[in-house]
DNA sequence: GCTAGCAATATTTAATTCATAATTATGTTT
DNA sequence: AAACATAATTATGAATTAAATATTGCTAGC
């Protein structure tokens, strides 16, 4: 069987199981591999067209992503999240972002902080224009943003594990308009308090902002699931 | 080559990638395995009298887990944890056990909340007989307890993660006398601020502590380093 | 004497094969 | 007819083998 043409990237060889690993999370994301269902080894080999030792490795690291858990001699499934897995995911989401927000009122440059609040500004003009998507797409770089100002890797990494735990949360619901308001405003209340200097402040704003936003989606996926039975 | 007769457990079968995982974790720990050096394949599958294949797992489960580096078709290294390193990893802790606190001022019973305050008695009784290594044992037992009583699997998960990769430093380096009576007070005071459902309290003296632990290691380790030298 | 290119070696990656455990189905017995 | 036991099938776990890639050392040319 001869496998499809990989192009060697000269900067930064790719390992086959890291490509199957992002090809399985977006697949998951998507909902293409339906939660708690099982992953049948030699099916997805087929369909990837590869053998089964570099699936099984991406596996692995999915599984230790808390993505993909597996029971020995009883073969991979995609982890069920239940509500309460989600609602503790925000929590603990709420509770780096907090702290990012401290890290980046001490350490983040007066350049980086401006930067900061253009995106912000480019974020509230979305939303001015009612443009969901775009704003939708925006504020995940906000977020983003805050992680990375506060200069710290270790919770960069940390936060990029959880946070992609929630895709699948976040892209089955979009934005409800009574929180949007109220979010654009927080928003604005943080890059006031970052550029002030102001670390608790900030972590508090942005502690709370996420809670609501969580709490947001897991009622919109309460009312999902009533519009659906 | 027959390999070595292994135990099946009743209970829970065990997967031959996990011990070898557990395995490594501890020999970077005790560094038997010295931190940034190779990780020959072959030497490892010989001493551990296992083949390739369930070690090249393990290796992926260590790499998600930051304490093994892998650059493709060179080989896997124990990560090299620089101080920098090392001080983020405590600033994302105090921002975790912070969230703990909190979480646990809510949700945890009064019993509970009672068995915490003993473990810290009994913690206590080891400080007053100047017992650092079983202080010290119970000392993490405490900290986990926190996490425990947060209620919030999420939070544990990734708090064993990284404080996992605390291991190494805080097994090399046993507790400053300076920081130890500070230490103590901080323990106590987070027991009354628990027991009194005072949750932002609790949450803000286990932060300071966490930071300074934190800061006690990273002296330690300049002033080793600065007496090799 | 030094650098560049080539060859040889060693090491890693991935596919294949073999073994073992779990599940399912079938047959028998109560 | 239902339930249990056993056999057959299927899928997972691990070892082996083959292929690809990097590194090192040597030789030739400048």
């Amino acid at each position: 069987m001869n496998q499809s043409v990989r192009l060697t990237h000269s900067v930064r060889r790719r390992l086959l199981h890291e490509d199957v690993a992002e090809h399985l999370r977006t697949m998951i994301t998507e909902e293409t591999l339906a939660e708690g269902s099982r992953v049948d080894e030699v099916e997805l080999c087929a369909l990837l067209d590869i053998s089964r030792t570099p699936l099984r490795e991406a596996l692995k690291v999915l599984q230790s992503e808390g993505l993909i858990s597996i029971e020995p001699h009883k073969g991979a499934r995609v982890t069920a999240m239940s509500e309460a897995d989600l609602g503790e995911l925000f929590d603990v989401l709420s509770g780096l972002e907090r702290l990012a927000a401290e890290l980046a009122a001490q350490r983040a440059s007066d350049e980086e902080l401006e930067a900061f609040r253009a995106l912000n500004d480019e974020m509230e003009t979305q939303y001015r224009a009612r443009d969901p998507r775009a704003y939708f797409a925006l504020n995940l770089q906000v977020h983003q943003r805050v992680i990375d100002l506060s200069g710290n890797r270790q919770l960069k990494r940390v936060h990029s594990l959880l946070s992609g735990r929630t895709r699948r949360g976040r892209y089955s619901s979009t934005l409800s308009d009574a929180h949007w308001d109220e979010s654009v405003q927080e928003h604005n209340a943080l890059v006031q308090a970052l550029l002030a200097r102001d670390g608790k402040q900030a972590g508090r704003i942005l502690f709370d902002h996420v809670i609501k936003t969580g709490d947001t989606i897991l009622d919109m996926m309460q009312h999902q699931k009533i519009a659906q039975a």
